[in-house]
Order: C-alpha cells, then sequence, then structure tokens
RNA sequence: GUGGCUGUAGCUUAGCCCGGCUUAAAGCGCCAGGUUGUGGCCCUGGAGAACGGCGGUUCAAAUCCGCUCAGCCACCCCA
C-alpha cells in the first residue's frame, strides 16, 4: 500500500486526503474473511442437501420490483433504498433484499416449468441506507432460502428446521425460533382494525412514540417498552383470536410439525415483519437464552424482559400472494434470509476454533544459488500438496526462520549453498529443534511420511 | 432522518478538564542487530502519528470554540 505523502514540516501543503470506506460499510479481512467464505460453503453444503439450487442475481434490479414486493410505506421502499438512474434514465434500486429478485428470477426464467417444488438460494451482498449501529450496515450480506409451490404447512416446519440445522451447523450459540402468524389479507385487516380501536380509546395514557406508532404502524404499538403502554398491552388483541379457521388451522399445524421435528420455539404473538409481502408464518432466529417468555403458554411476556433484545440474525416467513403480485402464476412460497455479518460476529469464537490448519512447511532460503531452486520446490510440494510457507525476497536466515515460528510451520526446508553442492535440504523440526539432511529426490517421501506422522500426535 | 458519547502511531491507550519543557509518550505489533548458516525467551536500536478533517480564538492549541466526516449507542426499522 502506498504511505501517505507527509505534508512538509513547513506545514504550507495540503495533506492528502485519506479515503475511507463509505459510511456502513466496511472491508471484511484476517479471520472475519475466513468466516464468511466458510459461512458461505457451510451454507451451500447444508442448501445441497435440503435440495436448494444456488443462483446467482444482479446486484441492480428495477426500482419498481422492490416498490411492489416490499410495500409502499415500509421504510426499505420509502427511505432505504439507493437508486441509481441508467443513461437511459431507468431508476434501478441496489438491491435491499433478496427475495423479490429471486421471484423476478423464478418468473423470467420460467421455473414453474422445473419439477416442483423449487428451491433455491443465493449468497451476497445487500444495501440499505439506514444509520449504522452494531450489527447494522448499509452494505450487508445475506445467505437467502427460498421455496416455492407447497402451501402445506409442513413446508414452512421444513424451512425453519433447514434454518435452525444450519445457524446451528455454522457454530450460532443458543439458537432461538421466534415465530408469529400474521394471517391472510383478510384477518389480518380485521386484526389491524381491532388493534387500532383498542389502542385509540386508551391513546391519551399512552407514550408520544405509540400515538404517532397508532396513527403510521399500529402492529409497532405492540413493541413498546414504556411501562404504560407495557401495561396496555396486556389486554390488546392478540392475532390469534382473529384468525380465519384456515389460518389458524395452518399455524397450529406449523407448530405441530415443529414440535414433531423437536424444534424448540418462542411463540411471540408480536413479531411482526417490516415486508408487505409475507402473509401467515413470520419467524425470526435469535441467539442466546435471553428469552421473551416462560413458556408459550403463559401469558406472562413481558416479565424479565432483558434490558437489551437479542439481535435478529435471520427471519423470513411465508409470501402466497407475491409470485401473483409480480405478474408470475399464483405459487405458495416460504423463505428466509440469513444475515451473514451477524452470524459471523455471533460464532466467531465457537468457529474459529474450527480453523486450525493443518500442518506446513516453511521453506528457508539463502544466497541465490538456492532462490533459484525454491520456485521449482514450492511447485513440487504443492503438486503433492503440501502447504508451504516462504519469503523468497527474504535474505536472513534468522528472519525466515522467525517467520516459520509465527507460521506455526512443522518443518523448516532449509536450503543454502552448501546444500545446493549437495544436492541436499536440511529438514527441521520446528517443534524439536532436530534436523537432518535429505537427499533432494527422498525430500518429497521423507516429508509426506514425517507430515503424515505429525498429523497423528497432533 | 433525530439525539447522546467518542475520534492521538498498524492495534490498545496516556496527555486534553487547568492552552506554552511534548523535538507528542507507552505497551503490543513491525524491521534490524546481539550468533558473518538457524526460530520461539532476553537485550539493544530503528521505522511509524503532527494529534479524524476544515476553520476560528490566542503571542502560542492534541489541549479552548464552531462546523464537518467517521465510529459507537439510542429512537425508527431491520439481516
Amino acid at each position: 500500500m502506498e504511505p501517505l505523502k507527509k505534508s512538509a514540516r513547513t506545514g504550507k501543503e495540503k495533506q492528502q486526503k485519506i479515503f475511507q470506506a463509505p459510511k456502513g460499510m466496511h472491508d471484511i479481512l484476517g479471520q472475519d474473511a475466513l468466516l464468511f467464505d466458510d459461512l458461505r460453503s457451510v451454507a451451500g453444503a447444508f442448501a445441497d442437501s435440503y435440495g436448494y439450487q444456488y443462483i446467482e442475481l444482479p446486484v441492480l434490479e428495477d426500482r419498481e420490483l422492490f416498490v411492489r414486493s416490499v410495500g409502499v410505506g415500509t421504510d426499505i421502499v420509502d427511505k432505504e433504498m439507493y437508486v441509481v438512474r441508467t443513461q437511459g434514465g431507468d431508476a434501478l434500486a441496489l438491491r435491499p433484499e433478496f427475495t423479490a429478485g429471486i421471484v423476478r428470477a423464478y418468473i423470467q426464467n420460467g421455473m414453474q416449468n422445473l419439477p416442483q417444488p423449487v428451491k433455491a438460494w443465493t449468497f451476497g451482498p445487500a444495501f440499505r441506507h439506514d444509520n449504522p449501529q452494531a450489527g447494522r450496515y448499509r452494505q450487508f450480506w445475506q445467505a437467502d432460502f427460498e421455496f416455492f409451490g407447497a402451501d402445506h404447512p409442513i413446508a414452512d416446519a421444513e424451512v425453519i428446521q433447514f434454518a435452525v440445522k444450519l445457524s446451528e451447523g455454522f457454530g450460532i450459540p443458543d439458537v432461538c425460533v421466534y415465530i408469529n402468524t400474521i394471517g391472510c389479507a383478510e384477518c389480518r385487516g380485521q386484526y389491524r382494525k381491532a388493534l387500532k380501536a383498542y389502542y385509540r380509546s386508551k391513546s391519551r395514557k399512552l407514550c408520544s412514540d405509540c400515538k404517532r406508532r397508532l396513527k403510521t404502524n399500529p402492529l409497532r404499538l405492540l413493541d413498546c417498552k414504556n411501562e404504560t403502554c407495557v401495561m396496555i398491552r396486556k389486554n390488546a388483541p392478540e392475532t390469534l383470536e382473529y384468525l380465519c379457521k384456515d389460518c389458524s388451522d395452518h399455524f397450529r399445524k406449523v407448530l405441530g410439525f415443529l414440535d414433531d421435528a423437536k424444534i424448540g420455539y418462542f411463540l411471540d404473538p408480536y413479531l411482526v415483519r417490516g415486508l408487505d409481502y409475507y402473509n401467515r408464518t413470520v419467524f425470526e432466529l435469535k441467539s442466546g437464552n435471553q428469552r421473551r417468555q416462560e413458556s408459550a403458554e403463559t401469558d406472562g411476556f413481558e416479565q424479565n424482559a432483558p434490558a437489551r433484545e437479542p439481535l435478529s440474525f435471520g427471519g423470513g416467513g411465508r409470501y402466497d400472494y407475491l409470485m401473483k403480485l409480480l405478474g408470475g402464476q399464483d405459487t405458495p412460497a416460504v423463505g428466509f434470509a440469513l444475515g451473514v455479518d451477524r452470524m459471523v460476529d455471533l460464532a466467531r469464537e465457537e468457529r474459529a476454533k474450527a480453523f486450525k490448519t493443518g500442518p506446513n512447511v516453511y521453506l528457508v532460503q539463502i544466497g541465490d544459488a538456492a532462490r533459484m531452486q525454491a520456485l521449482r520446490l514450492i511447485e513440487e510440494l504443492r503438486t503433492h500438496g503440501i502447504a508451504a510457507r516462504f519469503d523468497l525476497s527474504r535474505d536472513s536466515l534468522k528472519a525466515q526462520l522467525r517467520n516459520a515460528d509465527r507460521e506455526q510451520s512443522a518443518y523448516a526446508l532449509i536450503i543454502g549453498q552448501k546444500e545446493v553442492l549437495d544436492n541436499a535440504v536440511i529438514l527441521r523440526d520446528m517443534q524439536t529443534g532436530i534436523q537432518e539432511s535429505v537427499l533432494m529426490h527422498k525430500l518429497l517421501e521423507t516429508l509426506a511420511a514425517r507430515l503424515k506422522q505429525k498429523h497423528k500426535t497432533r
């Protein structure tokens, strides 16, 4: 990297501008980069075994796609989309989420002609222009999974099971499912109406935020942490009471299947997702044992409410209307997205243990003659599956060995003038310090045997 | 978009309240030497910040003031 030009001591010159990553966007490097990659392959392996096909989508989509699917009035659409104009004047948006894009791809590529049901997943960055804070970025990464063509409640359960197993497989501690149903187009409207009516009657006691929520987003009233508002909530109507028969049956069955599958969950009657396209089952995944309730039966919901809600690292639900809304055939669907940044955050400690790299060897060269052999040797080691570290640009033996130590190499291979003449290389065991001279043509053989042994004794 | 806190070498921080012995300090990390062919410990030395940026007050600012940018936290919302 080029160092910054320092302004002369005399001080007059302008200092060179230091560029920073745009607000809310960050570099992923070191161990986190490994973890990102790791999560991607864990997700890929799980996706494969559960029958999800990988698809890759454009980062930009027609702005309208998100307006129609996510919905006008949601924060995502109203204030968080990055919109760009093409030279032809079209409005495109950096995807704020993946579902809309996958549905668009499904329709555009005639995926309804594939054997049903169809499962697809993708992985990549998404963008929302909101204010960054812990676990929240303007560019964030998601792994997204969608299941099309099954309206049976067992599909909901299967998807949730998949989400849980994948998260646990990656090493998220204490995965908890929070689940709720928001009904269908009809019962949801009824519920909203009832809720509004109830709160309007109490509006005088509400906090100022809630007074506003009553108008803008009544479902959010249930979220308020204010003491009096929490009291008021106790008697508020619950979604479940307003479900139509079909929706209530559906939900009951989903829960039943989860019970059968031994997937634990918290019934969260106040869970409401912020995207318009959901219906019936909605769920979120959180980590940690800060439970919001003792059990589904008691209504002692607010007791022991943790000072800070754990951030959810994944969420999803059913969206049976979306396909048709976007011009496709009526197709039921369930899906969810995982927040990669947040998952890496949560699994960092647990997962890092998995990164014990296998033994490697460090190639040390002294003198030009030795250096000339180095490239050839490196390539030979590599083709035989032996990981080699080296710094050919360095002269000092001492420094090279120090690096071998830092790389935790099992062996150092030392080649100097003498070794070149003898056609040999010194094999130094970095743990014991014992060295021996090995003829070049015996090196691979000897090394393979030694490494095998090391592997056993580890 | 709103409010609170923060911003000193790659990292963690001291100094800032009470402006001037600060040529801005320390630990970790980095590089080199102590062994002219040998690591981990130790010792010595070196490189590295002009104090987030811009402007103001002052004889004098890392230290006071304003603006701005960024980070964190909260609201909102969400992955």
